[in-house]
DNA sequence: GTCGTTGCTGCAACATGTTGCGATAACAGC
DNA sequence: GCTGTTATCGCAACATGTTGCAGCAACGAC
């Protein structure tokens, strides 16, 4: 009996921190965030905001997006997912991220990298001295054409 | 009587080109395009896709907005426009781009403003050196906070 | 355990595009 | 002017979110 007991109490633990800390805002711990949470533990590297419904769904199938969205916006609010914008503008949310960190898209061939942050200190460096703004690089999402698609684009030309 | 005619005709020049470049790529001059350009003809600076699709209604009220958007990727790929994204994801079209450059957005404010090519003309050097990647400047869209709204919020905390 | 406060949910409607498809019409050739 | 080819149109359905609102329920207080 008391075997079973250590991987319920762990999950348990791992939600406990969230639940304090939204209490700590006056905000609460419901069952719809309960599974929300469930299945961001499950989340490895990026995944898009539909994707998080249909995932919700599959655990409780009277999930409704709207809950699931404005659930998202308040764990964003503690730091515990950020988001990002894909190819179409669609969300990206990047589940515990470590560090910050943009991307780069290809819209040719669809692919998409990781933006290390000293590639963009200098950019962030040098708008944070000329105008005062601050970039918000997890934030960041930059669109242009892959080396690789370069390339067949100056074959076919 | 010929008085009236060469606004008539300045009108027919602007879109004799357009049409010209139609035709050479195998596509068509139809009412629905003479329509949509006339209301860019009318445009300074930035309009979201919807406004245009709003505009060209009022035009002519039985446009569709699949139509708009499908004559604007048309136009894009003649480069009489092009687009980028603000801050809800949502198109923007530029007409006539003068010269390629970004946008820096504050979701803080709603504020928004131009970026010089040489603020990014590193980063756009340093991608392509060191990854072979070319970005779409007039696509680059970069979020964060404005100076006015790091100040409003430094008083906060 | 009950109560009151108020944050949260689910619904319905909406906003902004996108896509598949059958009907239409622009254009070149005659 | 006709005719044939095929790009384009309009419609309907869909994708991805967002928002207003009325009722529900989580939580702290007693
Ligand atoms: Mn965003
Ligand atoms: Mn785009
Ligand atoms: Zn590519
Ligand atoms: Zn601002």
């Amino acid at each position: 009996m008391t075997g079973q007991r250590p991987a319920a109490e762990r999950a348990t633990d791992r939600w406990a921190d969230v639940r304090r800390r939204l209490r700590a805002r006056g905000l609460r711990w419901t069952p719809q965030r309960r599974v929300l949470l469930e299945v961001l533990a499950g989340v490895d590297g990026h995944v898009t905001g539909a994707e998080l419904v249909e995932r919700t769904r599959r655990i409780d199938p009277t999930t409704t997006p709207s809950t699931v969205y404005r659930t998202l916006d308040v764990l964003e609010g503690l730091g515990l997912v950020s988001h990002s914008h894909g190819l179409e503008g669609r969300q990206e949310f990047h589940v515990n991220p470590r560090a910050d960190h943009g991307h780069l898209v290809c819209p040719g061939c669809g692919g998409s990298w990781e933006l290390a942050p000293d590639e963009v200190a200098e950019l962030v460096a040098g708008l944070r001295d000329g105008r005062g703004f601050e970039v918000a690089v997890d934030h960041l999402t930059i669109e242009g054409r892959c080396a690789d698609c370069a390339r067949a684009g100056m074959a076919r030309a």
